[in-house]
DNA sequence: ACCATTCTTCTACGCTCTGTAGTAAAAGTG
DNA sequence: CACTTTTACTACAGAGCGTAGAAGAATGGT
């Protein structure tokens, strides 16, 4: 069950993401570029919560939004979901691995020591 | 512009990948286990070609489909995909590289030096 | 050249997802 | 209690996907 996002719903992650502390819907509605109604991006934030993307604190009156995992542990997530579609992973990391830069590569060998 | 696929296409490319060979949209359908009409099978067909992922040939009378990249290629772009909408690719590669098997892992040390 | 068969194209419809928001209900404030 | 803020519920349009019929185009046999 995978959570695909819509542009939308992506940019309320990149915010909550990037913000790291609680948000209210008001919050995220000003920080936005576009000039949404409140409903709109409750609706959206409500759809995240479904998706188990983010959690929200009903506990303070205007309910409190974060991001229930780090941006790049969402990342990996999806990745390891790309990759569990691959019929041979190693074939498919090897081709991976081959197209990064060297930097990366150097830092990848430091992590695997 | 991403290609998300749907049940039916992923199925569909799975068996162009698995079988390697040019399949006409009746060999497709017969492949499949569910019984579909074949103009279902040629409208996926269609879209897939539409996404890049199909290549069409036109040329012989019964329509020839192959995939158009290997499956290994395709889950690698997926993987650069997901990257790209990284903030810090380093950290989603560490942690990602964390989470691999042993064996994964010697692998990787191997393509890596 | 003509008819039957095969194959392709075009069109369509229902379902789900996403962006978008109104309306009404609930809760908080003075 | 009247007023303001916040939330829940409902709705709708557009896109993507599964699904396929109807009609047009190509092929094959005689």
């Amino acid at each position: 069950m995978m959570a695909s996002l819509g542009e939308l719903e992506r940019q309320v992650m990149t915010l909550l993401w990037d913000t790291g502390s609680q948000l209210s819907a008001n919050d995220v509605r000003d920080e936005l570029d576009d000039a949404l109604a409140v409903t709109t991006v409750l609706t959206v934030l409500s759809r995240l919560e479904k998706k188990g993307l983010v959690r929200r604190d009903r506990g303070s009156r205007p309910h409190r939004y974060t991001a229930e995992a780090s941006r790049e542990d969402h990342t990996v997530e999806m990745l390891n979901e790309v990759l569990g579609q691959a019929g041979d992973r190693e074939a498919v990391l090897a081709r991976f691995i081959g197209g990064v830069s060297e930097e990366e590569a150097a830092a990848l060998r430091r992590i695997l020591s």
